[in-house]
DNA sequence: GCCCAAAGGTAACGCGCGTTAGTAAAAAGA
DNA sequence: TCTTTTTACTAACGCGCGTTACCTTTGGGC
């Protein structure tokens, strides 16, 4: 009688199938110990399931939605599975390449990236302390290693912390060398530009400089120069013109050298930047590129260099690459392994495009 | 005499202080139970602990380089602080401002952000599926959001696991309107740039205009045409001319406006790309920027926009404001307040530089 | 002298899972 | 029939922490 009213709070009991489902509500469901669950999804090989009980477990993990919680199993097997980066979000452009690099590569080893946040620029500003921040954050989410990514080559002073786990620097380097590293080739990749200028014909090449302080520039003239004693050339030191990393600082060093009375017939300009400030003191000249000055730039920017009319012929830095061999190092380094290098060099590829 | 001879193995027992340093072992350090630890280090009110005791227990932290596990306090507390973002980390240069600005807003509200590589651009290809598995990878972090971003403007298909858990779309909008989303207010924008073209004195504006699919074509150009009704102008349709989104489309749709009998004094480019096409168009015919012809362009791709010569003056999209309002937004949602709007503009400033 | 309250703590459970040591039943020798 | 081995599991502990309920002083009011 009492059953003949049909009670309508629960009519709806339904829930949502996965919220707080626990390994325990699987094991109930399906019928079996936790622990055969726990086997199961784990396919520990040492343990004996039998085929039968495995698929109802496995269809009890279907249908009620079970998600294993990660940090329940990090707790308990004392392995997060996770590598930090600390970097620059801020100066776009080049991190995330590096990230993308990172992240791909530790997708294929099963590896979760965490992306702290830093503030290299402002070592003294008044985001000081951040970087530190960020990096104690990450460990306190008990990474198992560390990436350290700047935005451009350069030395760099890493939290101290870092030291705590396994870490590796990308695109820099630590003033101490205590740090495996990994960085682009500058040297080869300006010998590369210049080889290309002379398999094209050119002998008398003109190059915008950088500030000399700083490693891509160093190397990247070395490599120049490297090319050109090859070819049994030397640099000409009136067709070598410093100026600002910018447009403008290309613009008017190339106004400088193309002015001279025994100009030049290719360019190389040691960033992409300066090349897009070249090619107008090129065309403010009535000059065709490349017809009659060629130019090869480096950084290979796309925005930039896959937009200029024509589109440049450049030299890339390999971000991706020495993202994704980062995280790869660190895989041996956590595993104990020895690894190739303490500083490993990636070559930069020369990208044709329109420009030589 | 046995101790005369030490023991070279016994040297150097001294541990690097951190590595698993448990609140057990600050308990003990200080003399007090594990749980007066947590209650200071979570500085609950409710318990009463001295002062006293409380610095020693700080002392001891300190002296041991305690360092909280964030995985076991997370599963004892059921929170975990985290939001997860999903975005192509891939075409970098938009998408990374996004990040930026969730991840400064996450940070000030001690939360943190776990970023998922997404392949949106392969919805039918290679990596199919591969964010799925992103956003359920998220979900076994139990992340208490969701960020779903999208590197341009536009209507997406959102993986169903997100209505598991809070979810805010930037930059982007679901089919369905189901979800919160925060979009650029592209046809301020547009009003804004035309604005300040007719403030300048031109009454004859050329547009160079986007595929007319995509809402930041559809939005752009209705507040141009806004603004210019405003002024009690129309839109002459010779002056406007579509292309493809890059340099050459945009010198191509420049050349089509230039050459007509009755010349425009000013133009409107619906993205900075198709800007820097336009600039050679417009110096190729020996004009002058902006003294014969004002140039205004839309996204502020730093790359191009601070780099052309003269520099463009540009609309910016807001990409550090929608991700911290994403952010703010995800806060309330979690905490069960109610949201402002289920679909959030934000305003697209102009950023005066010198090409009108 | 007795009761009560506050101060200053602590014991112990549970979060969801990995893992080791074991156990019960069936199969295989002997 | 009695051991031994194999198969197929399960009980129970611990990972590091938050939290609730309880316990012991000490001081004060009546």
């Amino acid at each position: 009688m009492a059953n003949s009213t049909p009670p309508a709070a629960e009519a709806a009991p339904k829930v949502t199938a996965n919220r707080g489902v626990t390994m325990a509500d699987v094991a109930k469901a399906a019928g079996v110990s936790r622990t055969a669950v726990s086997f199961v999804l784990s396919n520990r090989g040492n343990a004996s399931i039998s085929e039968e009980t495995k698929q109802r477990i496995l269809e009890a993990v279907q249908t009620l939605g079970y998600r294993p919680n990660a940090g329940a199993r990090a707790l308990a097997s004392q392995r997060s599975d996770w590598y930090g980066i600390v970097t620059e979000i801020v100066t776009a452009p080049f991190a995330v390449d590096i990230i993308k690099g990172a992240q791909d590569q530790a997708w294929l080893d099963r590896k979760f990236l965490l992306i702290a946040p830093s503030d290299q620029a402002d070592a003294v500003g008044p985001n000081q302390g951040l970087e530190d921040a960020a990096v104690e954050k990450l460990l306190e989410q008990r990474v198992e290693g560390l990436l350290y990514a700047a935005t451009f080559h350069r030395a760099v002073h890493v939290p101290k912390s870092v030291s705590e786990v396994p870490t590796v620097l990308i695109n820099c380097f630590d003033a101490d060398g205590k740090l495996p590293s990994i960085v682009p080739d500058e040297r080869a990749g300006g010998r590369v530009a210049v080889e290309r200028l002379l398999q094209a014909g050119h002998t008398r090449i003109g190059v915008i400089n950088l500030d000399p302080d700083i490693p891509a520039a160093v190397g990247r003239l070395e490599g120049c120069r490297e090319a050109l004693a090859e070819a049994g050339l030397e640099l000409d030191p009136e067709l070598i013109v410093s100026g600002y990393a910018t447009a403008d600082g290309g613009y008017e060093a190339a106004c400088t050298i193309l002015d001279q009375k025994n100009r030049p017939t290719a360019l190389f300009c040691l960033n992409d930047r300066m090349a897009m400030g070249a090619y107008d003191a090129i065309k403010e000249r009535g000059l065709a590129i490349p017809q009659d000055i060629a130019v090869i730039g480096f950084d290979n920017q796309e925005l930039i260099a896959a937009y200029l009319r024509p589109k440049l012929t450049t030299v890339a830095l390999p971000f991706e690459e020495m993202g994704a061999l980062g995280v790869q190092t660190l895989a041996s380094l956590t595993a104990g392994q020895p690894i190739t290098a303490h500083q490993q060099m990636v070559d930069c590829p020369l990208l044709e495009r329109y420009s030589v």
